[in-house]
DNA sequence: TCAGGAAAGATTGCATACGATTTTTGCGAG
DNA sequence: CTCGCAAAAATCGTATGCAATCTTTCCTGA
């Protein structure tokens, strides 16, 4: 797959950092698996689709290389990152120390508003698992890390909000390329029964539940090596 | 203070990454305070100062600000991270989450050769302690820093250990601008009772004694805000 | 004396240029 | 036809230049 395949939306956010703004463009691009993993990501060819130059380019490849969604390699460029198994398994392993205390700390917070935006967000989530086709599957991933996000932007401690976004989003890509089956609708009605503990301020309980959650999700993994570890790190895919 | 007071050491690693040894350099300046929190980080000072053009100094800042210990501005710049006391509660309740965890996994993973680096470890820690003078305060908080670091390497989840190498040099900094007292020796024999701990294999124990350390850190800490916050803000200091 | 504002200076954001390294292409020998 | 190697092309690492923005200085008028 060559990146030059896809089109971006124009970065219209001028003001901002463009930089940023690209990266965000590129880690939705590569969280949807619209780019697979082992896509070069040259800055020349990252810079001409964003119409900006190498160097702005570059800085968003650094930024993605820093969450772990892209792996650079001195003096032969990025390329989307390859998650081998263990690397999964610390992903996972890391969300289970994690989550559960986002979980507690969350059900501390919880307001009205907040049951309306997670309300809110199942919905979509419900959407996008009646619909079928590959869009309808992306969404859908999409839509089960952001339920995640969410959780952490309530229990309102900055930096694990930052350390769940790269947890989820590395999660995206492997459960992109380790994925079994479509667990998810079985994740959606686990995200409901989070969020019930929740409401009811019931925190462990909604610890409990996401724990067995995220272990629900790494066991529909299939995270055997396939054909030989070597070959595919050789080929690149 | 004046960044051009320092000096710093000559930057040899040529083959590698350079921006990523300048970043380690100025990482170990901010965590030692040898750079108050608020000095200004001009690209053009520090690439004089290290030799390389400001596309170089650019991007070691750009990383230091993804660590969390440069806040940079748009067209103002870079400045070493002043956390507020929010921000300090924020990073010792997230090291309170992940640390604990940490503890039970190195214990499950330690060999003789794990115990042998931790008593080397542990032994100059307790040098540092013996010595007087302000440069052998700064060793103290380093290495009482490594110490946690060691741990996070033993646990062999390398996502966690990149976390909390984050949270370490976060609390480095926290430690220098709201520290109270030396607790630092009681975190000595702090350290030892884990290490014990992890010995024995431990967990429940190690995972428990490491909670209380943590607090035990932050109880020290003096986080009122001081003289208003809005003052010290805009004074950027 | 002090406030307001314009001009000078400094610094950042970004594009571009050039040498170094890697990858691809092309060609000849076996 | 395949393999190996050299030249060409592509790509990266880095320095530098210019415009935009911010900061400081200094002058003017009250």
């Amino acid at each position: 797959m060559n990146i030059a395949d896809q089109t971006f939306p124009a970065v219209d956010n001028a003001n901002e950092d463009r930089a940023q703004a690209i990266r965000d463009q590129l880690r939705d691009a590569i969280v949807d698996r619209r780019l697979a993993p082992g896509t070069k990501l040259s800055e020349g060819e990252v810079g001409i689709l964003f119409d900006v130059s190498r160097t702005v380019a570059r800085a968003a490849l650094q930024m993605l290389s820093f969450e772990g969604l892209v792996r650079t390699e001195r003096n032969r460029g990025a390329f989307v990152a390859n998650p081998s198994p263990e690397e999964a398994r610390q992903v996972f392993a890391s969300r289970r120390l994690i989550e559960p205390g986002i979980a507690i700390a969350a059900a501390g917070r919880m307001t009205p508003a907040h049951v309306v935006a997670f309300k809110a967000q199942l919905d979509e989530e419900g959407r996008f698992i009646a619909e079928r086709g590959p869009s309808a599957r992306r969404s859908e991933i999409k839509a089960s890390g952001d339920f995640h996000l969410l959780l952490a932007s309530v229990a309102g401690n900055l930096i694990l909000q930052r350390f769940m976004e790269e947890l989820v989003a590395r999660s995206s890509l492997v459960i992109a390329l380790y994925g079994r089956s479509g667990v998810s609708s079985c994740g959606h009605s686990e995200h409901m029964n989070i969020l019930e503990a929740l409401e009811n301020g019931n925190s462990e309980r909604a610890s409990a539940l996401m724990l067995h959650h995220i272990d629900h999700i790494e066991a529909d993994l299939d995270l055997r090596v396939r054909s030989g570890p070597a070959l595919r790190q050789a080929l690149e895919f």
